[in-house]
This record gives structure tokens, sequence and C-alpha cells, in this order.
DNA sequence: TTGATATAATGATATAACAATTAGATCATT
DNA sequence: AATGATCTAATTGTTATATCATTATATCAA
């Protein structure tokens, strides 16, 4: 990295933003990153010294580092032996930055409820074929600590969760597990509704199918079965509007 | 927003970094929007005015729009009546950000590729039950481009995922239309494969008849062709490992 | 009415300084 | 020698002040 990659004059045209100096330093980090000459844990240096390579000020170097941080390329931390390093991958980042999108693009609750049935009953068809041993173990565990909070609605609530998602890593796919989620917060972001006993019994009961299921590997009826659980979900937490969504019936 | 809402003091045994006051400003932006309190276009201040409220110096009320402005949550214009305004949702800056977690987390080719076939076969399915007369005019229309450039490499690619794109548009649910767009340059980050006469031929009869099944509603149809065609794409963008997934065949 | 120009607001960048944090070295004590 | 306290240097976090570049608006002249 040197001082002159900078272009301190960038075409008129272009908008300013773009062409900051902070956003080149971006940019070569990125390109450095995607050519493979730089990976996880590199140092990048301290502020003063990336200050000193690019001929520019702490400040501009802190915006870039700023940016960079907050995509996830690079950790940064205080104190002697600190400064900037290339980050170990983070897929919640992403599943986090997903989210606001929706937020801001104004998706609604059906449409995110939709794409939840789609891609966690894709995730559990997957986990019946590639479960590995460890994954059985794991949602077994779960799946008894769930049973020791039937009562307790919300410690129920968030045991089911927590099997929901370990379903979906037993897929296999984790870009399929960053897209689920990304669709995660919007069902309970209130931690209201709570699982009355009756209820979560028979959720228990729903979810020991499906690890039998997964565990023997029959992925079309554990498929079928995540969505009707899904949808009989659906029906619990938002009773106001029972109607069918308004695109129709998702798959199968 | 108040200074008062600043924890100027936290607990000792918090990590530092998470706690500074930058941090603290992003949070309480992002809170706000999800409470609702703000929402796209409205506009937040400048960063003089944000120092003074939040009492704090201007590159600390910097430090935080840098990292709100990545995040996707504002949007920064200089220049008289320029500041910092919650942004309207736009996805596809993310494909970048996914595509650096990606290469971070060392997800591979083949999981990105299911995954797009899982989102892309399920948004055709959606499509041929959801279309409007309007997405029926855009494919089409997208549909005669492509054949007048069968001859031209590159701007048949082009126009080829434009129409991928209207499908997946066609099926009405933008959340899913985000998660597309999210994997969509991540492995073709370059357009680079280029389809050549005679694939091009082919993969144009294909398009024609996706545009006839989703015209006709036929959704099962639609999808196993998209699977298919999908497949084909990878085996020929991807000739030297045309094994299958890791994880087996991808539903249906 | 139109086009050029001045103005003011705003972000981008620079410089200097101090505070808070952290890892490692040093040193005293047992 | 081992241990624990303390010091030291490096680094990020934050503040203050200033200047430059950009941009929308107002102003003014033709």
């Amino acid at each position: 990295m040197d001082k002159s990659l900078l272009n301190r004059t960038p075409p008129s045209w272009a908008p300013v933003r773009a062409n900051s100096v902070a956003n080149q330093i971006v940019a070569q980090v990125r390109e450095a990153l995607f050519a493979g000459k730089l990976g996880p844990g590199d140092l990048i240096g301290s502020e003063k010294e990336l200050a000193r390579q690019f001929d520019v000020s702490r400040i501009t170097v802190r915006d870039a580092l700023r940016t960079l941080e907050t995509m996830g390329i690079v950790e940064i931390r205080v104190g002697a032996t600190g400064g900037t390093r290339i980050a170990n991958g983070n897929l919640d980042h992403f599943s986090d930055a997903l989210a606001i999108q929706f937020k801001l693009s104004g998706v609604t609750e059906y449409e995110i409820l939709d794409m939840q049935i789609v891609i966690e009953s894709t995730g559990t068809e997957l986990a019946a074929q590639n479960r590995t041993e460890k994954d059985l173990e794991r949602l077994s565990q779960l799946l008894d600590e769930a049973s020791l909070v039937l009562d307790n609605p919300e410690e129920f609530t968030q045991a089911g969760q927590k099997f929901h998602l370990a379903i979906i890593e037993a897929s296999g796919n984790r870009a399929l597990v960053a897209q689920f989620k990304s669709l995660r917060h919007v069902i309970w972001p209130r931690g209201a509704k709570r699982a009355k006993r009756e209820i979560a019994e028979h959720a228990y009961e729903v979810h020991q199918k499906l690890f039998t299921m997964i565990k023997e590997g029959e992925a079309e009826p554990a498929r079928k079965l995540m969505v009707a659980h899904l949808s009989s979900i659906r029906t619990i937490a938002f009773p106001e509007n029972n109607k069918q969504s308004s695109n129709g019936p998702i798959c199968c």
C-alpha cells in the first residue's frame, strides 16, 4: 500500500463521497482481500502507520477503518499490540444488515413469514440428508432442555428457537444459515407471544417427530412436517390476520 | 436524542469498544429505526447539530455516522441542505458485503450455488402463482431484447440476468428478491462467463418455456425447469467441478 | 426570464493534544 | 525461582480548532 495508489484528483463528474480518500483506502483493502494479498488475522497496521503510508491524516484513516470494521472486514483492538487486523468471517453481521434493509424497504411481515417457511423447510430437508452425528447430539440435547421448561413459556420459546436454528445448521449450508438468521428476528420481535402448556406440549411433540425424521433421513416428510409446524406457529403468533398469505400457498 | 441518553460510565467489565460513545450513538439511531421513531427520509441532522445534541465532538459523531452509513441505515450528503438522513433500502450494495463475509468465513461455492437454486426455484414457483399482467409484460419485453443479442455473448448474458431477476420480482415477495440479490453477484463478480451462440439459443428457448409456464400458472413445472436450467448453467460455469454438490441433490 | 455570481451551510481533511486501555517489561517480595 | 505489583510504551478513543471542497439557495445583472 502506498500513497501513490491514491487518486487525489478524481474525475470531476464523479460523486464526491464515492471518491473520498477514505473510501479509496477502503477499496484498496477490499481488493487486496479478494486478490488474496490479505487474509484473516493479517495485521494491517496502526492508525499512525497507515496515516503515514497513505500520507493522509489519522482522521481519514479512522473513517476508512470504521467503514471496514462495519463491513466486517477488519477487527480493531485498542491498547499495546492493538491495531487493525483482517477479521475472521462473521455471517451474523450480514444477517443483521439484511434485516435492516428489510425494515427500510418496508417488507411486510407476511413476505418474511413466507420466506421463513421457504428457507426453514428447505433447511429441514437438507438436514435430513446431511446431518452428522454431532448435529443429532446437539438436537437431542436441545430437545431434552426444552422438555424441562414446558411450563415456562418464555424459556420454552427460547429453547424452541435454538432447536429450529440447530436444524438449519445441520443442513450443512452456511449460506442458508445466514439467510435464515436474517429472517429470524421478525416473528418474535416483542418476545410477547408465549406458549401455554398445551401448546408447548404440542410443539415439543412435533419437534420430537422432526428429530426422528432427520435422524432417519426422511427428507420429504420432514420438510412437510416443518411446513405444517411453521404454519401452525404463524396461526398462533398472528391470530388477527389468519388469512392465507396474499401470495397464495407456498410450495408443496 | 439527548446527551443524557449516553452512558459515559459503562460497567467496568464491559469491552471498551462496544461502549464507545460513537457506538452508543449508532445503537440509539438503530433502535429508533426499529422502534418506528425514525423512517426513510427523516433528517437526523448535521454533524455540528448532532455534536451539540450529544455533547460530543464532531469526530465522534462522524465515527458514528460513518458506521451507520456503512450499515446502510443513513445517507450522507455534502453541501448546503446536506446532512444525514435515514436511507431508503438499497439491497444491491449487499452482495458485496455478503461476498466478503463468505470469503472470510470460507463458505464454499457449492453452498452458495445450492442456495441460489433454492431461492431462484422458489421464486419461479411463486412467480407462476402471483405474477401480474405488468410482470408478464416486463418478462416478455426482456425476452424480446434478449432475442436481438443472441450473437453478443456479453449483452445476452446481461439480458438473461435481467430476465432472471424479473422472474424473482414477479414472485411478489420482496424478502425473496432481497435474498436473491444478495447472492446474485457473489460468484459471478465480473459477469465473466459468456454464452456462445448455441448456448445462448438454448438458454433463450428455456427462458421462453419459463415465460409460458409462469404465464399459465404452471408453478411446479416452472420450478423444475428452473432447477434444471440452473444446474445446466452451473455445469457450464463450473465444468472443472461438475460433481454433484457435496450435500446431495437439492429438493425435488 | 435567464444566467452568472455570491453566500452560507455542510461534509472532508488536516493538525495537535490528551485520555483510556492494553500487552509486555521491569522490579520487588516472598 | 516464582509471584505479584508497577512501570512503560504503543494504540485507539475523544476533543478542539482550522481549512478546503461541495452544494443549494439567494441575489443580481443582462
